[in-house]
DNA sequence: GCCAATGCGGAACGGTTCTTTCCGCGATCG
DNA sequence: CGATCGCGGAAAGAACCGTTCCGCATTGGC
């Protein structure tokens, strides 16, 4: 039965790109009987991968986690994040699971196709560099959870931490995350002011049900949600903003500096750049690392912490501070 | 067909392990006759499986990279690395693939088991951050061209660059690549010394055709590799210690300075640690993103290095360089 | 050049299994 | 209560499977 293999295979596939399915859903897709469905998830049981049937109207079927981990259907795009992701990983950029990232990585990479490793290779190259000085990144679990919620179109209930500082709960429809330059957003429904709402994702704090799930309504901006965020939210700019030149050649600094900033050459032994940072003092530790002369211009935070620093590093020392 | 389903996956998985793999070991795993596995072959390949079958004394069976993804037979250890590192690339520590890597993310969520889950969140609160002050990471082609060779025992050619900068043509038989606080080493047979070296990875330039297969011969040290590698390669030994007091409570330090370093406390408001370098100047630059105040003793190199940092921070503001 | 190891594929056969069709039951939600 | 789901038994014909047997082609080392 090579149909029934490849259809188990294909099955397998679907319960992966969305959570749940009901059985006519799945039978339509195949090509078969609701029936033969049935049949399937029996096998599929058979092998080891717990299927969840939920009878009632809102219903379905859904592929648990389990003993041991199913084969993974990935599509290309999720391939070529896996393979950068461990690459970066074995790199040791990720310190504690470079063997395990390598392991992983060689098998995966048997089998990539070839389009796809030339893809990994462009971004590898192109984009593998750690984050600035930018805060910490977004919470992983978070994103996952928001994640899922969006995909199964599950209502999302999450505290919020606004922007003044208050709390909020807030009930909402998911719908989309958004990236733009070093922040998630969340577009979504907001149930309780019914209307579209866009929120910061480090500011979230998920409630732990997850909701019922919901009809999707058409998209603000015709479904141009990238827009709509760069629109409402502000999007990624920074709080301060400073000059900075290099006394050295410009590769050698784009060498040292690996961040999505642009470096202009200055003559053969000066450059500059204007990073950006929500934290001066944390920007200033990073243009410690550049291990070049350098000199700041027009901006009185950094100047700032850049003496806060000093005045640090010389009480390291033990010496007394350097007198302002 | 629940058996020939089963099998076919048990022979993906099979064929992605290892490369190689002659009809008669493969017959033998899945307790058939080699006639159902060349059966089974032909299915996989009417899947769209691109197998590559090659006649002769040195045949075999190969999985090769075809039009699409396979199916990723993962074990636990290889998914616990592809989560953390999609966790770290999603959550913004690998720019550029945030979106994917997220997406590719929730597919593996959902199916991870819940004990490698548990594993996934510790090595994440442990283990993610970026590197320390060691050098770049490896090369992860590199990387992976060795640990294919050592996998399927091909032997490996490649330019060494010496320790004093020479370069040397190695032949070689490739067994295990460890992992040392901040190297990638390979052992292998050399076989012009015919006997067992070990070579910094970072120092390895493979040249490009594969070698032929060989057969392994046992491991020096009775296979505790990695004894033999601190023993041979005077492994991760830093060429300057030093011992940083920081004046905050350990939990916090250990949150900030993403290390394997052990922090001890001192009290409530102040721990110890002891980190090793071969810069200063770039230890010191670390130690400025603490953000914390702190003293240093018994280091004459760091202090004279973070005195260095001090006047160079305050010559960026522009003022004078402090007096000594 | 020869030989051993390896993959290839046709034919035939007995046994198994799959898919479908039909149908009534049970659970869940609004 | 009713609509919407999933569950699973039975039956029947068709399709598939795994095995055994065989001779052939290719490759690399001795």
């Amino acid at each position: 039965m090579l149909e029934t293999s490849a259809r188990l295979l294909k099955l397998l596939s679907l319960l992966q790109v969305r959570r749940d399915w009901t059985g006519a859903e799945l039978a339509d897709r195949l090509e078969v009987t609701t029936r033969t469905v049935r049949n399937d998830m029996e096998r599929l049981r058979a092998l080891g991968y717990p299927v969840r049937a939920t009878p009632g109207v809102a219903g379905g079927y859904r592929l648990d986690a389990g003993a041991h981990v199913p084969p993974l259907l990935l599509d290309d795009e999720e391939a070529v994040a896996v393979a950068v992701s461990l690459r970066t990983a074995a790199g040791g950029s990720v310190t504690g699971i470079e063997e395990m990232a390598a392991r992983a990585l060689v098998k995966l990479h048997q089998v990539l196709p070839s389009r796809l490793r030339r893809r990994v290779d462009a971004l590898q190259a192109a984009v593998v560099p750690a984050p600035p000085w930018a805060g910490p990144g977004a919470d992983a679990g978070v994103l996952t959870t928001i994640a899922t919620a969006c995909r199964d179109h599950e209502r999302l209930r999450f505290d919020y931490r606004a922007h003044g500082g208050g709390e909020s709960v807030r009930s909402t429809e998911p719908y989309r995350l958004v990236h733009t330059g070093r922040r998630w957003y969340l577009v979504a429904w907001d149930l309780d002011r019914d209307d579209w709402r866009t929120f910061r994702v480090d500011r979230v704090r998920p409630r732990t049900p997850a909701g019922p799930r919901f009809t999707p309504r058409p998209l603000p901006e015709g479904g141009d949600v990238a827009r709509y965020v760069a629109r409402n939210a502000g999007a990624a700019t920074w709080r301060y903003r400073a000059r900075v030149v290099v006394h050295a050649p410009a590769e050698r600094v784009a060498r040292r500096l690996p961040m999505p900033v642009e470096i202009r050459p200055l003559g053969p032994d000066r450059c500059v750049f204007e990073p950006g940072s929500d934290d001066p003092l944390a920007l200033a530790g990073y243009l410690t690392l550049l291990g070049e002369d350098f000199t700041v211009e027009d901006s009185p935070e950094l100047t700032a912490a850049l003496r806060t620093l000093a005045a640090r590093l010389l009480r390291a020392t033990g010496e007394p501070p350097a007198p302002r």
